[in-house]
DNA sequence: AATGAATGAGGGTTCATTCAT
DNA sequence: AATGAATGAACCCTCATTCAT
């Protein structure tokens, strides 16, 4: 029976796949139960109801994150490819965790208060440190002046927008997925950084 | 009994709410019959069953969105200024009708197909009409070489994301929603249009 | 409008129908209106509710077959065609009619009492009508001596065995529907009568 | 709590009593599990939904009569006392399993085709039953050449009308109910056998 | 720690029937 | 006579959760 790693990681895995693929609501305790080869009476050992089985999926989520924007922002890079690491780092996450990414974009704007801010904490967490990147740009002077913050946003959204059309396997998705993470990563120097001693910017 | 609107009307009236502040799956029948003040069965006489009624409310935001964009293509405006309103578009109705907004966001990655598809369509014709007005810019030499579609998913994204952070009432959110759409519609055009004749395009 | 039979015999034969195909409770109402070519509200007009379309549809029956049974008494016929032609009549109505007949079989159990007593009459009817031939075949001497209601019950249920089978598609439903009418006037008559002056019963 | 047999029999005897009275489609699983003193849960635990429990009762049934017919051929009696005692089964059951008995004369019709062929497949079994019994007394020499099968169903309907004529409480059912298995057997057995050596059959 | 039988409220939906028109 | 919108109780079933083992 240890075939696997933790029950509790059996349990979040399951219900990791099953949320993102059949929905929060629709995913019943008894399907994860089966999926994680495990008991109904077990999963209700570890974790006090289907929401905190949630809770802790965001949480390694977040911390995933965290680690992946800690390590980028020791690595002391270049601006242009501390942003185009971000876009990249968007882009492999729907692909290898597509499943948890689109839970994390529906559930964003679950109504159940408890989880919608848990989520939105992640969101908020990446955004600021999008803002502190753009911030120390301003200051140095390789970004125009803006709001740091709002532009952040404006760079997820973005980001999340082609991200997200790219998931299917239409003609336009399969588009996007080619040359989206490029194009963002260009359009997005473009837009803000200064163009200083002549350069072309739209050259 | 006829003191309120139509009966179909209250019902989808009472259903968008509900859909958008309790989730479309957690949202009962009883429920929506309760605040529309109606009986279950009149709803199903109406209704076909739950999913219509969204169908329904999704139909008829397609439509109010359909009309607000032709009223703007029609109108022959410049371009800049189609951009200005088409980001105040987005905020209005994100504060006239923030439930249904909501609604649309959470809804948009539900794993039942139906479901997304039908609100999948509405984001899709919105982005279509963008990559229109991007595509005749780029053709009256007004913005920059791009792909249309990918660049309207990119200005979609932007506009949302600051729209939906702008829901809240932290200091956040009302700051976004003071600058947003100014802000907004500023970075678009600098990030869109083509620097002609000298001027200076971030100055 | 009126280019079909009086509307209450329009409902009572899509009513017919329906009880035989899908069974009388989970025939719904809007169902009988449907196929009748009629609103819910006329059907409220011309029965007190579905029971009472069960109702009229089993008089009619039971008229049927006592006209049937009248018209065979009249006759004046030999004991053995009598017989014959009962047996005939089974089988002819399960051709014919085969649907309602089912009805019959299914309903003359029915809980509710009302309807129940209405089927056993007819059932009651036909046995009675039995016995009394029985018992004058007894009195000629052509049959042996026996209680002749019982008698008859027995001589239906064969009949009725037989026919039932003989309903569905399959090889022996095929065999029972050839052979099952010769087959049973010959079994009856062999049970029932006198052999008499030497004749070899089982010739 | 185990003052009771096992509550899936529970289950199965309250429903077979309520399938009785009220007929299968009429019987709510509120009203089994109210009957049966189980909550509605515990039935959909043991069961997959209202049908399961009508197959679990057939089931028993099938097999509670293969075992009395199995224990029937296999005491080698007689012939006649084989058609004795099958008589006599039905009797015995109408009285002792009326409910069930009722059942299934009544749900034997029902439209819907999962219900009916698991109930004609007991019947069918019966029958194949008695044909066999037949077949080896027409190769015996005891009883007159006919179609096993189809006179099965003759021998088989014969005692089911006259069974369910029995089942009531007025003047002739408690005649049939004194009467009917000894005459029955009689009947058959007149009506089977081949006279032989000069005994008179309707001695 | 682990099991899974048991709970019963609530899910979406259908129903026979009523009644204003 | 005829309509069909409206009613709300009841349908079968699923659910997250509890608890005796």
């Amino acid at each position: 029976m240890n075939d696997q790693p933790r029950l509790e990681d059996r349990i979040t895995q399951a219900a990791e796949r099953l949320f993102a693929q059949e929905g929060f609501a629709a995913t019943g305790m008894r399907a994860i139960a089966q999926l994680a080869k495990v008991s109904i009476g077990a999963i209700y050992h570890h974790f006090s109801g289907k929401e905190e089985i949630l809770e802790q999926i965001v949480r390694e989520e977040i911390e995933r994150r965290q680690e992946f924007l800690e390590g980028l922002r020791q690595r002391g890079l270049p601006l242009k490819d501390q942003i185009e690491r971000l876009v990249k780092m968007h882009f492999d996450l729907l692909q290898e965790r597509g499943d948890v990414a689109r839970l994390f974009f529906r559930e964003r704007f679950d109504p159940s208060p408890s989880l919608r801010v848990k989520i939105q904490d992640l969101y908020g967490n990446v955004a600021g440190y999008v803002a502190e990147i753009i911030k120390q740009g301003i200051t140095a002077g390789e970004i125009r002046p803006c709001s740091p913050l709002l532009t952040a946003y404006e760079m997820l959204g973005m980001v999340e927008a082609v991200s997200l059309r790219a998931l299917g396997e239409d003609e336009t998705a399969v588009q996007f997925r080619n040359e989206g993470p490029q194009e963002l990563a260009t359009s997005l120097w473009l837009w803000l950084h200064i163009d200083r001693g002549g350069e072309k910017a739209h050259a």
